[in-house]
DNA sequence: CCTAATCATTCATAGCTTGAATTATATGAG
DNA sequence: CTCATATAATTCAAGCTATGAATGATTAGG
């Protein structure tokens, strides 16, 4: 029997906290008509992590048909561009486009702005130590380092 | 134009690991036949901030429609029980019972179990400052705090 | 070659959640 | 007191995201 409460652990607090940011994220996307995954997939791109579809959908974690009609969307935006491999007639790689680009950049001065806007009452060693205890996190858990 | 990555921000962090420990937490429940909003709900029950279901809604920011289901179930497990308020015959408060409260306990002690899972490669001061700003960051957004 | 494996795609379906409609109860104005 | 209105819980239909199975195209290996 001990005392600790559910709210005050880190796994329900990241939850909890966690949900609330991609809200945050996914109402700013809206008006570019994207969801937090399409911009997922965006930047995971732009890493040059993975181009076939499949490696993307290992990657993202989820099943290879999400991928599909992301990037049917992604393409319908002008934002990306599918390409079959010629080494291997059966994949289909995906490019960022210049317009990919950019969308990015948009979305990625969004996620900026809700960091500010998070960490505005946060004394800045604070955030400093958030920053890079949640890089080390991500890192540990096989989520995009960089 | 700046080079920051969108993979590298709070927002986009704080999204994919609280997704990936509330999976975590979920893949737990599973064995107790509870979703995370289920124990959350008996967690509210607890804390005595709230009692009737609409306030509970409010406090969970769902539809007064899924505190429905989720009394539902947690009153077939036995964990809550309804109980007409005699002042105001409309409201229905939860109540915890014995076996809820035991119930959880036990989930706690699984979240707690992932908070080490987590922080495992962490030092004890990084660990500490983690679970500090955590707190600061859900007492300034709404969220359950302590 | 021919069989088995792999990649992308489509499609049906499941799960979570919401919002509108319904019922019961309470409140306030006349 | 009574009627109109507001509030709480509940039910139900519907939307959205995501998955898994089936299909078609292409490749790889014996």
């Amino acid at each position: 029997m001990n005392g600790v409460k559910l709210t005050s652990t880190l796994a329900f607090r990241l939850g909890t906290l966690g949900a609330v940011m991609t809200e945050r994220f996914s109402a700013r996307l809206a008006a570019h008509g994207l969801k937090p995954k399409h911009v997922g997939l965006l930047a995971l791109l732009e890493s040059g992590t993975a181009t076939s579809q499949l490696d993307i959908a290992k990657l993202m974690n989820v099943a290879p048909s999400l991928v599909v009609s992301l990037a049917d969307r992604l393409e319908e935006l002008g934002a990306v561009r599918r390409e079959r491999d010629p080494m291997d007639r059966r994949r289909q790689t995906l490019a960022l486009t210049e317009e990919g680009r950019e969308l990015l950049a948009t979305c990625t001065a969004a996620a900026a702005e809700l960091d500010t806007e998070l960490t505005d009452g946060l004394s800045p060693e604070e955030t400093e130590a958030l920053r890079i205890v949640l890089g080390t996190l991500a890192r540990r858990n096989g989520l995009p380092a960089d």
